[in-house]
DNA sequence: GTCTATAGCGGGATAGAC
DNA sequence: GTCTATCCCGCTATAGAC
């Protein structure tokens, strides 16, 4: 509370990102006005720039927030037991993680043609480790013999696309709960990569 | 060959709609101008309108032929068998089609959100009616014991999402020709759903 | 069918007052 | 930290000559 009175600082910032991400998330960030999302926030178009130096920094920051929370969560998640046990508590985190972040999926998975191509490569590389993260699982199964795949790199990315293609059906206010979704999707991938 | 000499109809149509399409798949539809279009074609921005009455015409035509190409070539196909059989034509059928069409599958999947709403409720007819081409397969597995899936609607949705996701890494000029590819992706269908 | 020219609008970003 | 005002640019779409 020692922060001055009447300030915004520490408020109007993180409303700019939500609002952002939310708009960039249903319209797409080349056809979102810097006017629109400042008019979202309650401020004029000038008054962002207080807080990115352009457009181009703020859908940077949007994504590469996303992709090192999904980094750290997983490395809190602490898998750990047979592949078997870890395949599964991969998938359960996956879909545990990405469900309420809808938008921050859209943009993180939609918005790679507009990042320049520096931010590109840093968002690409939080990617590739991620899926790393899973190939080591398949990896492991794959010596242990518990797991009998037709290639770890494809089956990793075959996975990823097919819990990561929930985001675009799912409705929190659908006929189904996220507990009957994880049990459903763990089914599938269970059987796709059993020996 | 009746055709007027001098006359570019019939030629300059259709390179726009390529030049159109190649663009927009590239850098999206809200960031390319038709200035752009127009530049790759040849002629000037005003010229593309002998050619489509706006731009949000042109982003609608591209996506509703590729949608109707992939329902009449699902046709084509003729699947039919025992529900294994069709799912492994379905499989297969649906991995030579958008392999060699990545451009479309770019457009027609990421710019949905650029539709006009009635352009829009017509794409997703036609997406719908793919995924139930599917669902039907899966349904009939279901009935004669031959599958075991959790629910089928939400496996078309993750096996579609699956094998649609092959675009985003896939290279031809890459370690793996399209019959390995098909081999691995059908591995990972047949064991997913098998009772 | 294509051109040049332009209307009319909205974009990103900055300057300077408060 | 936010405002107003503005610069400069590019956009879609149209008009009218050829």
């Amino acid at each position: 509370m020692a922060r001055k009175q009447g300030s915004h600082a520490g408020v109007t910032g993180p409303k700019v990102r939500a609002a952002a991400l939310r708009l960039i998330a249903r319209y797409g960030y080349a056809a979102v006005s810097m006017r629109q999302i400042a008019a979202a926030v309650g401020v004029q178009a000038g008054a962002l720039y207080n807080y990115t130096p352009d457009k181009q920094s703020l859908l940077f920051d949007l994504m590469h927030s996303h992709m090192v929370a999904l980094l750290d969560a997983l490395d809190g998640a602490n898998l750990q037991g047979s592949p078997l046990q870890q395949l599964e508590q991969f998938t359960r985190f996956h879909i545990r993680f990405h469900l309420p972040r809808a938008d921050d999926v859209f943009v993180s998975y939609m918005e790679l043609r507009n990042l320049s191509e520096q931010n590109f490569a840093k968002i690409e590389a939080l990617r590739h480790a991620y899926e790393d993260r899973l190939e080591a699982i398949l990896k492991a199964g794959q010596d242990t013999g518990d797991f009998a795949v037709p290639d770890t790199r494809i089956t990793t990315m075959a996975l990823i696309a097919m819990l990561t293609g929930l985001e675009k059906w799912y409705r929190s206010d659908g006929r189904l709960g996220v507990a009957e979704i994880e049990g459903m999707y763990w089914d599938l991938v269970r059987k796709a990569v059993a020996a």
